[in-house]
DNA sequence: TTTTATTACGCAACCGATTGCGTTATTATG
DNA sequence: CATAATAACGCAATCGGTTGCGTAATAAAA
C-alpha cells in the first residue's frame, strides 16, 4: 500500500540531492544545521525508514553479531547470552544466535552461515568435540573480531573470556580435602575442552599439595548427560577404596548424582561430600544444598558483549589476543559440611 | 587482500553476462545445464561467495527470523528457542533473538529494531506488562508473519502456539483435590497474561466441580521472583484455614516454595501438597520430587519454527489466524502423594 | 524450406543507501 | 574590492546482486 519512502523521495520533495539527505540523516558535519532540520522533520513527517539492506550493502556491515553456543537450553549458557544480548542491544547490534548442539560439524556449518550472512563479529563457545579450527580462518583472515567465551581455544588475534578454571578446580578440591575427604573423584566433561582439563589440573595440584596421589580411579570423564549418572554410581560402587569426595563438572549433573546416591543409601555429606560447578539456581534448591563454584555467567556475557563492541568501535584491535579472566568464588553449602 | 569475487568477475572470465551467472547460481530453468555447470565450477574454483547484503537489498528479504522473549535465561524459554533454532537453521534462516526483560517498553523497542532490520517474520512471547500492541502493527500491515508463542495475544491474522492452559490448570487442581486437598492456593503470575489467567479459570472450574468455593484467599498473584517466596509463606501462615494444596505457576518457584515451607516445618506432601508447572529439570531433582504439568517447550519451539517457515514458504498464509495447541500432561511425583 | 515455438542468454533498470570529489555560495583576509 | 578559505551541497559512481523484457540461436512444425 503505502510505498516505502526513500531518500530520493525526500530529496525530491525537499529540492535537494539524495546525498544531502543521506548526510543530513547521519548528522554529517558538512551539512548546515538548517538543512539537517528540514530534512529530519520532513523525514519524520513522511515516516521515512532507512532501509537497512541498502545500508548494509553500501557499508558492507550488518550491525549484527553472531553467536555460536553448544546448547541454548542450558541455564548457564542462556545466562551468558542474556548478558551478551543486553550489551549488544544497547549498542545497537542485533544478535544472531545459533547452536552447535555439541557437534563440530554443526559448528562449522554455523560458522560458515554466519560468515556468509556477514556478521560483524563472532562469539563462540566451543562444542564438545571441536578439534580443528579451520572454520574460523575466514574470520581471522578478514579481521572480523572473533572472541571465545568459556569454552575457548587460543587462536592468534582472538580474545578469550574465561574464569581461572584451574584455580577454581584447585579451590573446590582443596575444600573437599579440608573437609576431610581422602579419596576423591573428579567427574569431568570432555577433557578436550579447556574448562574441564584446567579444572583437572587444579584437582591434581590440590591433591598433590595435600599428599594425595592421583590415579585414574580419581577421574571419570563423562558427557554429563542425565543418563550417564549410572556410570558414576557404578564407578563409586565398584571402587576399592570408598570414595568420599565428589567434584562434579556442573551443578545439574551434581544434582542428579546426589539424587541417585541418596537412592543408593549414601548419606550426603557424611558418606560422600559433593561440590558442583557454576552455581546454577538448582544448587540451592536440592537437598542437601550444593556447594559449588560461582561462575558469573551474566557478567561473562556482559564482558563478552563489551569486548566485541569495543573491538567493533575501536576499529583497530585494542588488545590483540588478550584474555579476560573473571573472578570466581567458592560457595560452601550443606553438601560438603 | 584477496578481493571478494562477484558475479561480474565470474561473468567476465566466463564470457557471459552477470544475469546468466546469477541465474545459473540459482538454478534458474532458463539456463542450459551446460552453462550452469561451467558457471558453478568456475565459481567454486575462484571461491565465489554470494554477498548476502546485495541479495537482501534486491530481494528485500533478510532470511532472518526475529524472536522476542521475556528472558533468555529461563530454562523453559531457552528450550523453546532451541527448538525454534533447530528448525530455522535447517531451513536456512538465521535467528535474531532479543529479550524484553518483561518490559513492554523494551519489547516495543525490540519490535521496532527487528522490524527496521528487516526480519522476514517475528516470533513473540509477550512480556509481563504488555498491554497494548501497536508495536506489532507494522508487521501486520506489511504482512510479515507474526506468531505468538506461549504468552500470546489474539491479533488478527496472527497464529498462536500454546497449550490448553485452562485444561492444564483444571487437571492440576483436580489432582490436588483428588489427593484430598480442601483448601487450595493458586500462586499465579501476572494475570494479564493468558497463561496464568487461563490456568486460573481451570483452577476455579475444578474447585467448582468439586464443590469448593473460590475466594480471594485461594489466589496469590506474584511476580514469581525468588524474593517473592516470602509473600507466599506469609500468605500461608496468616490464612485462617490452613492451606493444604498449592498450585504454583512454575516449577522453579515451586521449588523455592518447597524449600521455604520445609524451613517453616511444613511437611510436604503430608501437610501441604504441591504441584508445579512446566516440568523443568529441577522438578525431579528437588526433595520431594515435584508433581507438575509437562509443558513441551522444545516441541513448542519446533512447531513455532515450522509454522513460520511454512508461512514464509507458502507465501500466502495457509492458516489465517490459526492456533496450534500442544498436548500437555500431568506428571505425578512425590509432592502430591 | 519457411514459419513458429522454444531455448538460452544479454541488456539494463533497479534495490536504497554511502561517499569521494567537484562546484557554487558565503565569509574571512589582505 | 579582489582573493583566498571555508562552508554547504550536488553529481555520479559504487556496493553486488535480481529480474523483466528483448533477441539471437536452435528445434519443431507446417
Amino acid at each position: 500500500m503505502d510505498k516505502r519512502i526513500t531518500i530520493y523521495d525526500l530529496a525530491k520533495t525537499l529540492g535537494v540531492s539524495a546525498g544531502t539527505v543521506s548526510r543530513s540523516l547521519n548528522d554529517h558535519p558538512s551539512i548546515s544545521q538548517k538543512t539537517k532540520d528540514r530534512v529530519i522533520s520532513k523525514a519524520n513527517e513522511l515516516g521515512y525508514k532507512t532501509n537497512k539492506f541498502a545500508v548494509n550493502l553500501s557499508t558492507q556491515k550488518s550491525n549484527t553479531i553472531g553467536v555460536i553456543v553448544p546448547k541454548l537450553n542450558s541455564i548457564f549458557m542462556s545466562t551468558v547470552l542474556a548478558g551478551i544480548e543486553k550489551i549488544a542491544n544497547e549498542a545497537g547490534y542485533n544478535l544472531i544466535i545459533s547452536q552447535s548442539l555439541e557437534s563440530m560439524e554443526k559448528e562449522k556449518l554455523n560458522a560458515k552461515t554466519l560468515y556468509d550472512s556477514g556478521v560483524d563479529a563472532l562469539l563462540v563457545s566451543l562444542a564438545y568435540d571441536t578439534t580443528d579450527f579451520d572454520h574460523f580462518a575466514n574470520y581471522i583472515r578478514n579481521k572480523i573480531p572473533l572472541i571465545f567465551i568459556d569454552r575457548v581455544h587460543n587462536l592468534p588475534n582472538c580474545s578469550t573470556i574465561i574464569i581461572d578454571n584451574k584455580l577454581a578446580g584447585f579451590e573446590a578440591t582443596e575444600h573437599l580435602i579440608t573437609q576431610g575427604c581422602k579419596n576423591l573423584l573428579y567427574i569431568s566433561g570432555n577433557l578436550k575442552r579447556n574448562v574441564y582439563s584446567e579444572r583437572l589440573k587444579g584437582f591434581k595440584e590440590a591433591m598433590a599439595k595435600h599428599n594425595l596421589k592421583f590415579n585414574q580411579a580419581n577421574l571419570l570423564e563423562s558427557d554429563l548427560g542425565p543418563s550417564s549418572v549410572k556410570d558414576v554410581i557404578a564407578h563409586i560402587n565398584n571402587n576399592d577404596i570408598p570414595i568420599d569426595g565428589l567434584f562434579v563438572a556442573n551443578d545439574t549433573f551434581a544434582a542428579h548424582c546426589i539424587k541417585e546416591l541418596k537412592k543408593e543409601k549414601y548419606k550426603i555429606p557424611s558418606d560422600i561430600k559433593i561440590i558442583g560447578f557454576n552455581n546454577d539456581p538448582i544448587s540451592e534448591l536440592v537437598t542437601p544444598t550444593l556447594s559449588t563454584i560461582n561462575y558469573p555467567g551474566y557478567e561473562l556475557g556482559v564482558l563478552a558483549g563489551q569486548s566485541v563492541i569495543s573491538h567493533l568501535n575501536g576499529g583497530i584491535d585494542l588488545h590483540p589476543a588478550n584474555s579476560i579472566t573473571l573472578r570466581h568464588k567458592l560457595i560452601i553449602r550443606e553438601s560438603t559440611l
